[in-house]
DNA sequence: TGATTACCCCTAGCAGCTCTAGGGGTAACC
DNA sequence: GGTTACCCCTAGAGCTGCTAGGGGTAATCA
């Protein structure tokens, strides 16, 4: 199954909710609660990453993992922190019209 | 709200499953099923509607509306009858991966 | 009957996103 | 010292929806 464009927006945001963390680790923790459904590559996510901090919901600073390499850790901006409830409201709403459609007759 | 790419062709599918139905109709179903929680351009339905007949799960033959306008009506081949619960799968194991993300802790 | 509205169809070009397919640097391990 | 694993990045292709138009014909109304 493809990621929709758009979802994984929403998806980063929801990753960085409690702490900052590292690229790799928010496409782990993707890949984690999803079940790996989505095939999340590392070309999709990292440019999502950039266009999001771009867009100031979220900003990043080097650091060094668990593991001891150096890493990007990503946070929420107060932005991106507003933006989440109403990404999740949106997409609540989406999922409703489409299953009105998809399960309607 | 924007339209995910893919989805449309699942409410495309939907709409022309029990009759033939011309590319206003289809619009037109859409946009009641889903409460217009979609703007629905021409400029975006008629290029899907094309692009499915050139993969084949639907065809299409000219016809006449209600109102009496030349108008062409498109109706699922076998081939885009058998992807319609294929799809229809797709999409709620979609909305669960992401449902469970968005939802979790 | 002539003008206007409503219906129905279509396309070119832009914009945005994911995916493919690479490349590169550094710490840990054997 | 060589290999593996971790972590980051980008260019270009491909697909899809969106914008912004154009056009033809039947019904309606002045």
């Amino acid at each position: 199954m493809e990621l929709l464009p758009g979802t994984l927006e929403l998806l980063i945001l929801r990753a960085l909710r409690w702490e900052p963390t590292h690229g790799a680790g928010v496409g782990e923790w993707i890949r984690l609660v999803t079940d790996g459904a989505f095939p999340l590559e590392e070309g999709t996510l990292y440019p999502a990453l950039h266009r999001l901090e771009r867009r100031g919901w979220i900003e990043s600073e080097w650091g060094r993992s668990d593991t001891g390499r150096r890493a990007r850790f990503y946070m929420l901006t107060p932005e991106g922190r507003q933006a989440l409830p109403r990404l999740k409201l949106e997409w609540e709403r989406y999922v409703d019209a489409v299953g009105r459609a998809v399960n309607y007759g």
